[in-house]
RNA sequence: UGGGCCGUGGUGCAAUUGGCAGCACGUCUGACUCUGAAUCAGAAGGUUCCAGGUUCGAGUCCUGGCGGCCCAACCA
């Protein structure tokens, strides 16, 4: 991964304060708990793909191992072969190393350890802590009891270790039906806590598992599996959710009552964002009912989406590094992370010229059928990614909204009479705005200054205005998508009773601009490559550009000072 | 009297563990400018959920409230 803190800047770093679970760390090495080692895991259940929540995991827990000199394991709890599959696995390798991190050697597996797990749960029948219950469903949930009111036994709880054994063996190799048995811990069905209510260790499943084929007809529980795998790896910090800090009761007792390397279960808030939405569930039926084109949509907050949205892997961890870690529930205003995107990007991203809505412009006094060229800057922020040449004509266009007829004082750009820099090229004036039969500008006529050539007056004027063009002739067309938030809402779940989030579907989270005119030096620019149109925002190349046609996914858009003054007049 | 967790500017986090409530984003000014970007300078914004208590001193400790979130999948 990139070194966020380059050592030159440690000295004058402001002390970060340590996030509480940096600290436990820190108190762990002092008071030699594991013996100075340090062992996360990000522990994804390849049901799904990877979204920028499951990024602040990732950062968390291979943070927390680069910065203590430990490790971190990438392990999919592949436990339940209904809803898992091959193309999630690999797409979420693909995803952590797009983030820019590594593991030792090949990504583990539950389903690895589920002969070991198979010999743990006989030695707890036969030490009387697991029974093999037959009881179904319907009536397993009836015996639990309600949050207020205890469980009851079940009937089985008592069958004799001989029998659990032997039952258990079968269900193992699909002697029964699914849901027809499960294997129960036996702990108490009183308990305040539901989940330690002799809670299902295995059940029974006779589906095909991506990896262990039909090898298995049970497979195990979350919690049942979950403090193995990491006890089996050496874990030392498993880091989780806040939704289970209920279950750590459980994973605590599985593994005392086992004996075995008892890794400490912490527990975070999640990253929410506003305006988007965090629950497979939900970004599934987006990408189901079509409402987004897929789970690479720029819109989605998906790391592919982001990654074909221009979000450098740099800008997530910067993110995650900002929004820190603690327990409380909170929402990052999504600013932040358009901070964190433009922050990168500005440094990195190399400047061109595109005109997402052309407007023509006839330079009158300047000579037909000519052209030159001329020098512009690649990026200011990195004088070491030096020049190039941008092609310059009688025919050119501007952007649409840097002409207005009749502008208001605070208006920088052009307006008939109005001189304005052309940028890197020359002063230009507008003498006529050219109109069709419906009154629309589709045309201007300006004057240019040869004495301007490549921007500044010899005469020291100023103007106040510089704006973006491109050759008429040397343009190449491309086609342009805008995004917006996928939701207007903050809390996209905001919604009016008996309505659920699709009502906050924006209208505008996606605008599409055919006939954008770029420069050409952009040609031959390949699907991944960032870039900043000057004075408009940051760009990607898209998975759709054919060497035929271009098409450029806007990243973000630059702060625009001048959008936020017309917004404020309204 | 089910259990668990959490309450600090608009947002996300800090506060040397009892010592002047800070940082970042956002917002608003201004400067600079061949990107209305970036950069720079500055400002506004807090009853630290509430009420008591301990203390010279409380965001921090104690007591009692209030509020929010999570838990009754053979999901993770």
């Amino acid at each position: 991964m990139t070194d966020t803190n380059t050592p030159a800047n440690v000295e004058d770093a402001p002390k970060r304060s340590l996030n509480f679970i940096q600290e436990i760390v820190e108190e762990d090495n002092r008071t030699g708990k594991w013996g100075g080692k340090v062992h996360t895991r990000f522990p994804p259940e390849p049901n799904g793909y990877l979204h920028i929540g499951h990024a602040k995991s990732i950062c968390l827990n291979f943070g927390l191992a680069k910065k203590y000199g430990g490790k971190c394991n990438l392990r999919f709890d592949d436990t339940n072969p209904v809803k898992e599959e091959q193309e999630y696995i690999d797409a979420i390798i693909e995803d952590v190393r797009w983030l820019g991190f590594d593991w030792d050697g090949e990504p583990l597996y539950a389903s690895s350890y589920f002969e070991q797990m198979y010999e743990w749960s006989v030695q707890l029948i036969k030490d009387g802590k697991a029974y093999v219950c037959d009881l179904p469903l319907e009536k397993v949930r009836e015996l639990r009891g309600s949050l207020k009111t205890p469980g009851k036994n079940s009937p089985f709880r008592d069958r004799p270790v001989d029998e659990s054994v032997d039952l258990f063996e079968k269900m193992r190799k699909g002697d029964f039906p699914d849901g027809s048995k499960t294997l129960r811990a036996k702990i108490d069905m009183t308990h305040a806590n539901m989940n330690l209510r002799d809670p299902v260790m295995y059940r029974i499943l006779h589906a095909t598992h991506p990896r262990t084929g039909s090898d298995w007809c049970v497979y195990p529980m979350y919690d049942w599996a979950h403090g193995l795998e990491d006890s089996i790896e050496g874990i030392t910090h498993s880091i989780c959710t806040l939704e289970f800090e209920d279950h750590r009761p459980l994973y605590d007792w599985f593994l005392n009552a086992l004996g075995l390397h008892h890794p400490q279960q912490i527990e975070f808030a999640r990253l929410e964002l506003t305006h988007t939405l965090m629950s497979k569930r939900k970004l599934l039926e987006l990408v189901q009912d079509n409402t987004v084109t897929g789970w690479d949509d720029p819109r989605m907050p998906t790391l592919r989406g982001m990654r074909r949205r221009g979000y450098p892997a740099e800008s997530i961890r910067d993110l995650c590094d900002k929004v820190g870690v603690a327990k409380m529930h909170s929402t990052v205003e999504f600013a932040l992370l358009e901070h964190c995107v433009r922050n990168t990007l500005n440094k990195t991203a190399p400047r061109f010229m595109g005109v997402l809505n052309p407007l023509k412009v006839v330079i009158e006094n300047y000579p037909e059928n000519e052209s030159e060229e001329l020098d512009a800057i690649n990026n200011p922020e990195n004088p070491s990614a030096g020049t190039r040449k941008v092609p310059f004509s009688r025919e050119i266009y501007i952007e649409r909204d840097d002409f207005m007829e009749d502008p208001p004082r605070k208006f920088f750009r052009l307006g008939i009479g109005r001189e304005v820099r052309l940028r890197y090229a020359y002063f230009v004036t507008c003498t006529e705005a050219i109109k069709d039969e419906t009154g629309e500008v589709v045309e201007l006529r300006c004057t240019y200054d040869p004495a301007t050539r490549g921007g500044d007056a010899p005469d020291g004027r100023k103007v106040k205005g510089t704006i973006h063009w491109v050759a008429a002739n040397h343009a190449i067309p491309a086609g342009i998508r805008l995004y917006d938030h996928l939701f207007d809402k903050e809390n996209p779940n905001d919604a009016p009773d008996g309505k659920d989030y699709r009502v906050n579907l924006s209208d505008n989270s996606l605008t599409v601009l055919a006939d954008a005119m770029v420069e050409p030096a952009l040609k031959g620019t390949a699907p991944g490559f960032h870039l900043q149109f000057e004075r408009t925002g940051y760009f990607c190349v898209d998975l759709d550009t054919t060497p035929e046609k271009l098409f450029f996914s806007q990243t973000v858009s630059l702060k625009d000072a001048w959008a936020k003054m017309k917004k404020k007049d309204k």
